[in-house]
DNA sequence: GCCAAAGTACGATTTCAATCGTATGTTGTC
DNA sequence: GACAACATACGATTGAAATCGTACTTTGGC
């Protein structure tokens, strides 16, 4: 299996609201885009993006009701992690260190996050390397 | 001021060429770029991106020698912190946290980038911001 | 039954990053 | 001084994402 294609930048938006919202109507992931950045392109834009999605897989579609509605079709997880890997092999030199200081310092993690960075570290503490 | 653009994926994989060798030639940048991912465009191609990132601002030229030599005009710091930035917010909804346990959780750290770490975590301690 | 409102379908268009081809200028070497 | 090798210049092309316009269909309310 070839590595996924990475989504685009307007897919990811969609799924976003899909992972947030679950399964729901065109009309509700357009508005949805509408209010997390106050421009958003026309609804047919909207709609046509989430044909394209259907038909490469990224999401899945019950026609059933009139108004269709769509589910992501991708995980929240795995697609996150494909993200951050990206990032980190062609920006970090794929070290995930750099960048987690690089997140950490732009803007500190809240305290449950802590603990689980602290975990983290810890388990790593006297293993490999 | 508008806030800078996004470097594109090319330009990036430029920026991170001569962040690395310092200020080079377009033979020199073609070729590491060749080196780092098998395949690359032809010459004319990374002189022409040159040109077009040098028109942007991206990087400055020196032209008193034939070969023009290019060198980077924005800094690795400065634009890292700004890709991390958009991650951030547009994918893990600004929580640094989890972007920094996917980070370490893909790949373990260094020892050093550790240190630097668990640094970071103690200072957060107990202050705000 | 009519029709305005709201939905889907989908080809055409726009936009822009990236690539390429070709013209043309410079230089070292024999 | 001729020429091959190497350099810049830059318009044209390609390719993919994103947007839009228009045609057609469905449906609830009056």
């Amino acid at each position: 299996m070839t590595t996924d294609a990475i989504p685009t930048d307007v897919e990811l938006a969609i799924l976003g609201v899909l992972w947030k919202r679950g399964p729901s109507t065109v009309r509700d992931v357009h508005e949805a885009l509408g209010r997390e950045d106050g421009k958003s392109a026309g609804y047919t834009t909207t709609l046509k993006q989430l044909q394209v999605m259907s038909a490469k897989g990224l999401v899945s579609r019950d026609e059933r009701a009139r108004s269709h509605v769509y589910a992501a079709s991708v995980a929240e997880a795995r697609t996150k992690r494909q993200l951050v890997k990206d990032l980190l092999d062609r920006v970090f030199g794929g070290s995930s260190g750099a960048l987690a200081v690089q997140a950490l310092s732009l803007k500190p993690a809240s305290k449950e996050e802590l603990e689980d960075l602290r975990r983290l570290l810890d388990e790593d503490k006297g293993s490999k390397r």
